[in-house]
DNA sequence: GATATATAGTTGAGGTTTATAACTATTTGG
DNA sequence: CCAAATAGTTATAAACCTCAACTATATATC
């Protein structure tokens, strides 16, 4: 479509030299957002990458180190802790326990809610998965200095957490 | 289900009071993928709530910032400029034409190719999408200084896109 | 202790994204 | 003129998220 005469709603401008390569020095760059999405790009890749061997998506991955951390966690606090709503633990916790990794134990005292643990081979797949995923950090962040990398781990965490002053 | 006598797989744990409320101290913690996706998760949350007004997604707001420093810029362009794939830049760009916001001139030069162009109603929603998107960055990160942002915003580029050292 | 309300977990439908591959039109090089 | 490459498009399917409804159990109220 070319731009007829009576369209002036376009701006003038060079229409047919206009092609650019990468592109940078936009306000876009200034954009957390923007960063933000580009930088867990790279970082889920990496994970991604380490993880494909054990078949974990990084959702499994974090239930795995909250089980571990607090054996018998209930799926709502599972829920609460990960900021994922209760429809998602369930298929998480269901594919866990499909895979022998956790299970889930009917509480005595509250009868409606299951407290979830680790199997041996869960214990033991999610030592092997916290190596992994360190080195796959370290991968993805090979730019940063252990200083830059603890600085930004501390500012994201401002961000996610600013009540618990993490520093 | 209650553990049987014969599945000695779960750790022996604390099978009645275990339950807790919200969880830190993890290594998770010391996840960047996990940091990073609960700050992005906060900071696009904030720049929903500051896009609503005019309907726009992240995504299509990149891409009028691109169309803006770079008026002309082709599809494909686009796409390795954002990092995304070249049918989702037709979407994208479909539904900036449809809204009157930018419009596709095929290339005289190379007639496969369009450059992109916004409109004038195009170029003045930018204009204050722009701003609204810089005070929800702010909004969104109220916890930091302006010090800590510049900061975080040049450890992120340093991921993901190590080579141009972005300071 | 019967009834109402709340909570834990589950299921399922609907809508959105995302990835992939195949397809058209056009250009470029032999 | 033919073969291969490129820009854009379309279609399809897979994954995901959200939301609302549902079951079972627990707690509160009368």
């Amino acid at each position: 479509m070319q731009p007829s005469d009576n369209d002036t709603s376009i701006r003038q401008a060079s229409l047919e030299e206009v092609d650019t390569g990468p592109v940078d020095g936009l306000i876009l760059e200034e954009r957390l957002g923007y960063a933000l999405r580009r930088a867990q790009l790279k970082v889920f890749k990496h994970f991604d990458d380490a993880m494909r061997e054990h078949d974990i998506r990084p959702a499994q991955f974090s239930s795995l180190v909250v089980i571990e951390g607090y054996p018998g966690v209930t799926q709502s606090s599972l829920a609460q802790t990960l900021a994922i709503d209760p429809p998602r633990v369930v298929n998480l916790v269901n594919s866990l326990e499909e895979r022998g990794l956790a299970m889930r134990v009917r509480c005595k005292r509250d009868r409606r809610s299951h407290g979830i643990f680790l199997t041996k081979q869960g214990e033991a797949l999610v030592d092997k998965l916290k190596e992994l995923s360190r080195q796959s950090d370290l991968a993805a962040t090979q730019a940063l200095s252990e200083i830059e990398r603890r600085q930004l781990l501390m500012l994201l965490r401002k961000i996610y957490a600013p009540a618990d002053n993490a520093d």
